[in-house]
RNA sequence: GGUGCCAUCGCCAAGUGGUAAGGCCGCAGCCUGCAAAGCUGCUAUCCCCAGUUCAAAUCUGGGUGGCACCUCCA
């Protein structure tokens, strides 16, 4: 297995900590408005991550926690004059839905800021008894980035030439301009918690580092967790300060390998809400399969930016359909776990930085093979069980082809047209039958009309939604 | 302004020192009553310039053109 280290910015070769075992933990959402394409890539991203992982006999646990402490999800509260937990139950409950639409498995840990406040006033109070921390006039502690001689070291950046003189005109009683809230001091608002340092909220960079230490960290390694993962944007200063607090709270290191996904634009622009529908998840699943997104949103490498537009929608379906197509022609047969040179070539691509246009080149490769065979030689039995195991693995794996092959062509359509179509095609066959081509167009060009086309097989007439 | 990333066929997109994967689209053919699906065949020397090397899309330098981060952000 090799992944890209975005902090060293080379391909390492992974090695856990602890051999046979991964932990991984990625920067989840904040819950306080719907996901959107940003956050199906990233879980998609890790999910495929996770079962690649897997697949290469690891024993993974996976942490991607949900932040339920945060101004937004405040202003968001009192806006609509809601309570605060109704905020962020609703929108973690649909995160979870449209999560599972695009197949997207659960990580094995969930945590929440809500639930880890011990962790995150543990790691203040270690801050400030030694040193990194401060507390201000105002009550809110702050980390004194100028205590840790190796800030900036994840993310390179240099320290910024203003610093002087910002400290200067600004009226903030912070140290450095690069300081960080670890806790804020708030009084009026609703959602405050009693802390050892008084009333208010933990800082967002600090609920990560103190969920780790508290859900995942191993004791006594060089490193708290093996992997760390979120979007390329978080790497500063989210990355960073989280880093920083770990190093210098612990006797760890934060993470050995650091894992950024790139960014996720829509018709080259980058995501706003001004752009409308398709910046939301939930909008994108009423037009398309969960599967086709989620094929489309990983068809391109995780590091790349990615553009997501419909036109490459399109094309992304069409190749997921060759699998599907596959499928429904191997339709009935039992599955089995055959080794396979396929799957080892698979594994194998998947497992250098998850190379995925390899692994979707080695897939229709293997789906043209096995229909040639089936062409040439439609009761090869041995192919057959090879072309089923490969499917099965395609599935396992990537999550591809989960479906059954009808219904995923049928997406989209509802009862009603289903019958009608199946009539048309009753009839169409009947006229065939009797050799009525005339007739039998005449139904054809009938179906087609409700945007499907149709196949005639040795097994009977197919339809699918265009 | 600072830091960093990217530039491969009409489109999407791998490959990062050994002579350009895969998909879409297009064209020709097989199959089909005709189609659709499937199959076969055909289509690029890798932004420009200079250099290193027996050998470069792949390394170095320069240029041009995109983009991102530097404030909350997946």
């Amino acid at each position: 297995m090799y992944i890209y280290d975005s902090v060293q910015k080379i391909k390492r070769e992974f090695i856990p900590m602890i051999k046979g075992r991964v932990s991984l933990y990625v920067c989840g959402p904040t819950v306080y408005d719907d996901a959107h394409l940003g956050h199906a890539k990233s879980a998609l991203v890790f999910d495929l991550l996770t079962r690649v992982l897997r697949a290469n006999s690891l024993d993974v646990t996976y942490a991607r926690n949900i932040t339920d402490i945060d101004d937004k999800i405040i202003k968001k509260a009192s806006q609509q004059n809601k309570d605060i937990k109704e905020i962020t139950d609703f929108y973690t409950d649909a995160f979870d839905k449209e999560m599972k639409a695009i197949g997207v498995n659960k990580p094995d840990i969930e945590p929440k800021a809500t639930k880890s406040l011990d962790a995150i006033y543990e790691l203040i109070q270690k801050l400030i008894d030694t040193n990194h921390a401060y507390k201000t006039n105002e009550g809110d502690v702050y980390f004194d980035t100028s205590s840790d001689s190796e800030y900036l070291s994840l993310s390179h950046r240099v320290q910024d030439e203003d610093d002087k003189q910002q400290r200067v005109e600004s009226s903030q009683s912070k140290k450095n301009s690069a300081d960080f809230a670890l806790w804020k001091s708030v009084k009026d608002e609703s959602l405050t918690f009693d802390s050892p340092f008084g009333k208010g909220r933990p800082g967002w960079h600090l609920e990560c580092s103190a969920m780790i230490e508290k859900h995942l960290a191993s004791k006594g390694t060089p490193f708290a967790i093996d992997i760390h993962g979120g979007g390329a944007d978080l790497l500063f200063p989210h990355h960073e300060n989280e880093a920083a607090q770990t190093r210098c709270a612990t006797d760890h290191k934060l993470s050995n390998y650091w894992m950024h996904n790139g960014f996720v634009n829509i018709d080259g622009e980058k995501m706003s809400k001004s752009l409308g529908n398709s910046f939301f998840l939930k909008d994108a699943l009423k037009e398309y399969d969960g599967e086709v997104l989620r094929f489309y949103l990983l068809s391109t490498h995780y590091r790349s930016n990615f553009n997501f537009n419909s036109d490459d929608l399109v094309l992304a379906k069409k190749r997921l359909d060759k699998i599907y197509r596959l499928k429904k022609r191997l339709f009935g047969l039992a599955k089995n776990t055959e080794k396979t040179e396929f799957k080892d070539q698979l594994l194998k691509v998947l497992s250098d930085d998850i190379n995925i246009s390899s692994a979707l080149a080695l897939i229709e490769e293997m789906i043209s093979k096995t229909n040639e065979t089936l062409d040439t030689a439609g009761k090869h039995k041995l192919l057959k069980k090879e072309a089923i195991s490969n499917l099965d693995y395609i599935e396992e794996i990537l999550g591809f082809g989960v479906k059954n092959a009808f219904e995923y062509f049928q997406f989209g359509v509802d009862e009603q047209k289903k019958q009608k179509i199946d009539e048309l095609i009753t009839l169409r066959n009947e006229a065939k039958k009797e050799k009525n081509f005339e007739l039998s167009d005449k139904l054809r060009d009938e179906i087609l009309s409700f945007g499907v086309s149709i196949m005639d097989t040795a097994q009977g007439t197919f339809w699918e939604k265009v």
